[in-house]
DNA sequence: TGGCATGATGCAATCGATCCCAATCCTGCG
DNA sequence: CGCAGGATTGGGATCGATTGCATCATGCCA
């Protein structure tokens, strides 16, 4: 294989010596200005599209200190060096990358040490990206605040949090806790196992609507099977296990993820129980293959494609210097196989 | 909630003003150049600190003419309008951001009509990106041998197929293809269902390897049972229903991906056949939820992680102007419920 | 004490575009 | 025939950095 010849680029003064015009008028011709002749501004765009040039955007936006990428922040656990895979969040950069494609923004993929937030703020300041989707489990919310007063336009995927100075989007994780549990609450359900750690806002909402469905229907529900795993299905398993050894019974589970979801009927199965016949589950954020699981997963489905869109388009306001107001994006109970008998 | 104050962006001439210096003292400072005094050096670096500065990379990169953004370009079906959703792909979209993270590059998500595959190379044109990386189904083999002609950058995830100009990374489809269908007729099934459009390199050697498997066990496959599916889950169900209808029997389904085989055991399901009792199924990919799935999906795993860091590699030699050659990730049989009676 | 090496710094050109402000040419009108 | 005014075009500053070269002070040696 032959090394490619690697041509310097056609600029705008190569176009403008072969044209026999300056800079300038090149210049005005390719962005279509009035102020140059028809004739004149034909021929500079048919050489330019002869001679297959593009302009360097770069020195374009540094004249017009303007730029139309949006960063997309995905954090990671310094620690467990956790690699970027729950398919929830893939398919939310997903969803964004469509919202910023069809809005002609460009989308910078960026991961940042969970504790390091201030590096988030690098890219805008840096000037590499007009404004920042934060995507994730952000403990740091004092951190956000910082942010937000030094006046870096940012939006961020995730629970609503009082005195907060940032936008956010996210599902209404307490409706849909209580949704979830109050169907399996209907379906006869009386103890029932949260899967989900409270640490993070958006779990302990949704724990929150668990224990509020419960109050709801005037039960008062053992705490005993509220168990704080993170996000890693691994650690399901061990769960339940311990459940069974201190022989603290249970006929259904709420995990708050579909990953732990599906991790914790697997579980089960192991355990010699079947759902939905000896336990009921629901999972949460109803992914692709929510419905293909078998059994089909009873889950709460977050409007991931409308996720993408809002978050584009808060932070848009929000750089056109528009107040704006978080959003809570409605959640829907989806019921499937796994939660009824 | 207050607008917040958009000062304007310090920059290198407010530090030299505040430190009393030139412009190019400050420039060489924060660039550690020993041609500057050390306490000037310090106290410039000091003050870039309290200040709170981060130098303009657009700017820093048109005057060095340089460049560490690489863009990763996934194509879409401009008739489908389909999304960005299908898990291996977004998984290897993780796996390069989490490549290039690793190496300190920055990571340009871009979607391209896949009929206007030339629009790839303007993103390095344009000198938005230094290399590209490619993911997806690209029919337009000779788009890409242009590309890779006029100079452009760039490695594809994919098939290597004859006469090609550029450099691919991708699984091995033939070993794979003929792994997954050995293995099927090692359980005992003779009449094994493709399931994949042959059209898509990747997806057409897989087929071949399906052909191999059975002429090595000395079976002659009948045509019938190949069947041309896109991508697309629910493309599956009317497939097998078809099969059903024209009394056509199999007792085994080999998918290219493990979405399709997902769908095919929920049709088959549907039909009150049961997987692995009645048909044996294989699929593709290994994703995640391959394993959680119920029953176990019996995949061919592609080694994902290491296919992001070896685009990474082959893109990054390509740039230091090393002569490369396409690699064959072995990939590997992994054997679980769904094809063991 | 003059000459010169050395260290530290500043000036100004440069990267590739945009756009303000002339400069030039042409046309029509008084 | 001269000039106002419109239509085009070019010159050159500018965006925020980097860097070759010039400059200047200092110190050392003859």
């Amino acid at each position: 294989m032959a090394a490619p010849a690697r041509n310097a680029p056609v600029q705008m003064a190569d176009i403008a010596r072969l044209a026999g015009v300056s800079v300038s008028t090149v210049s005005r011709a390719l962005s279509d200005s009035l102020l140059v002749n028809a004739e004149t501004r034909a021929r500079v765009a048919e050489l330019a599209r002869s001679l297959n040039y593009s302009i360097n955007i770069g020195a374009q936006n540094l004249r017009l200190k303007h730029n139309n990428t949006v960063a997309v922040i995905v954090p990671y656990e310094a620690d467990t060096r956790q690699h970027l895979s729950d398919p929830f969040f893939l398919s939310l950069i997903g969803s964004l990358a469509d919202a910023l494609t069809e809005r002609g923004h460009d989308m910078l993929l960026t991961r940042v040490d969970a504790g390091r937030l201030d590096q988030a703020a690098q890219v805008f300041h840096t000037g590499r990206a007009m404004g920042i989707v934060l995507v994730g489990q952000w403990h740091h919310h004092d951190q956000l605040n910082q942010m937000a007063v030094r006046g870096v336009p940012f939006v961020v995927w995730g629970a609503q949090l009082p005195q907060q100075l940032y936008a956010t989007v996210g599902g209404d994780n307490l409706a849909g806790g209580r949704l979830a549990t109050a169907h399996l609450l209907a379906q006869g359900a009386r103890r029932i196992v949260f899967l989900g750690d409270p640490e993070l806002p958006e779990a302990a909402l949704r724990l929150q609507g668990y224990l509020q469905a419960h109050a709801e229907a005037g039960l008062k529900p053992d705490p005993r099977l509220q168990r704080p795993v993170p996000f890693v299905p691994e650690r399901v398993a061990p769960e339940l296990d311990a459940l069974q050894r201190q022989q603290i019974g249970f006929d259904a589970v709420f995990a708050v993820s579909d990953l732990l979801a599906m991790a914790a009927i697997s579980a089960l199965r192991q355990q010699g129980r079947g759902v939905p016949e000896d336990v009921l589950v629901a999972g949460y954020d109803d992914i692709t293959l929510a419905e293909h699981f078998i059994p089909a997963l009873t889950t709460v489905s977050q409007p991931i494609s409308e996720a993408g869109r809002m978050l584009v388009e808060l932070l848009l306001a929000q750089l056109a210097g528009e107040r704006l107001a978080s959003r809570l994006l409605t959640t829907a109970l989806v019921v499937r196989k796994s939660s009824q008998r």
